[in-house]
DNA sequence: AACGCGGGGTC
DNA sequence: GACCCAGCGTT
């Protein structure tokens, strides 16, 4: 199959077949399109919507998200995860705003120089919202590419990933290519799907060589599995007289970061220090809650919480990067999942 | 080139 | 419960 079958045909199936209703394709412009891409880098399209949707109201340009605090913006991130792409984005429209007159960069280039966007991202950004052709590489197209060429080993790779570009580059059309970008994504993401790819209806079929060798969801292959380490630990939730719950910011690099979350110790004697330096004394009643498990992509964290009610009026002495939280009128900050979790259980009792 | 970085959907 | 997802930045 040449080339420019391949990019035809998928035009074709995309014009019938293709979803053309989804938030961000509606009033198509590059801030729209931007917001958008970042949140689906690893993030399922149902899982995005309710947050675009929250965070196109909230921020409806550019300047408004430049002008945003980190904490609000964080506050719509809120459970998407990968909290360093709403760092990132925030950084970002402050420097459109402040460097580029609030106009995004007109290159794939430029755009890829941008915190936050890569070189697919930029591919994407550019094609769709700027008339610019440019080849995309997510998990979609890997998908599709790998099973039509039936291309083995993990696209993690530099010399799969590399190859895969190079494809990519050369099937996109010169015309249509807009429609294309989105036909190629939308073509993973509702017949390649992962596990069982409707290839009776694919228009790709004919040609597709995973599909001739009998077993396509072989591709893409899988990455190389690790164990998962286990760790612990101890979050203190801390309530004062009033109810409130003390939460401290975590640093800006790393698990969590930016976000809002409760103090963690090694063991009683940490968590006694912990309860004087911020209150000021210790007298309280002391609960230890069951421990649960979080898993991240990379490990198993068990959590066990500890509620400490303060028993009379803390001596708070109000630092810059901790908060007590009132659950009756809770603040727009970023809270990492399994605390957002607790407030919840915290609340109920 | 390899690793760190989340949370949720899917099977 | 394992695997994967509209990837990027750091080391």
């Amino acid at each position: 199959m040449k080339d420019s079958a391949f990019s035809e045909t998928v035009l074709a199936w995309y014009e019938v077949h293709g979803r053309k209703h989804l938030p961000w394709q509606q009033n198509i412009t590059p801030y729209r399109v931007w917001v958008s891409e970042i949140m689906l880098q690893q993030t399922q399209v149902a899982t995005v919507i309710p947050y675009y949707e929250r965070f196109m109201a909230s921020f409806p340009t550019v300047e408004a998200l430049a002008n945003a605090t980190q904490d609000d913006v964080l506050h719509h991130w809120t459970g998407l995860g990968y909290y360093a792409r709403g760092r990132n984005l925030h950084k970002c429209a402050q420097t459109v705003v402040s460097e580029y007159d609030g106009e995004f960069p007109r290159s794939v280039e430029g755009l890829g120089d941008l915190p936050g966007i890569g070189r697919s991202t930029a591919g994407a950004i550019a094609s769709i919202s700027m008339g610019i052709r440019a080849p995309i590489l997510d998990g979609n197209v890997k998908r599709v590419l790998t099973r039509f060429y039936a291309i083995s080993g993990w696209p993690g790779t530099t010399a799969v990933e590399k190859q895969l570009w190079e494809i990519a580059g050369r099937l996109t059309p010169e015309h249509s290519h807009q429609q294309y970008t989105q036909a190629m994504m939308d073509l993973g993401a509702t017949l390649c799907t992962r596990s069982k790819p409707a290839c009776g209806i694919c228009p790709l079929q004919p040609d597709c060589q995973g599909y001739a060798e009998g077993n396509p969801t072989q591709y893409p292959n899988s990455k190389p599995k690790k164990e998962k380490p286990v760790k612990s630990t101890v979050m203190v939730i801390l309530e004062n007289e009033q109810g409130e719950l003390l939460l401290k910011q975590r640093p800006q690099s790393g698990i969590w970061g930016g976000l809002w979350s409760f103090p963690e110790v090694g063991g009683t004697a940490e968590m006694e220090q912990v309860v004087l330096s911020e209150t000021g004394h210790t007298e309280a009643e002391t609960q230890v809650l069951n421990t649960f498990r979080h898993t991240f992509s990379h490990y198993h964290l068990d959590i066990t919480p500890v509620h400490v009610k303060m028993k009379r009026p803390a001596a708070t002495v109000h630092e810059n990067n901790v908060h007590w939280y009132n659950t009756s009128s809770p603040s727009a900050i970023g809270l990492a999942a399994p605390v957002k979790k607790l407030l919840t259980l915290i609340t109920q009792e």
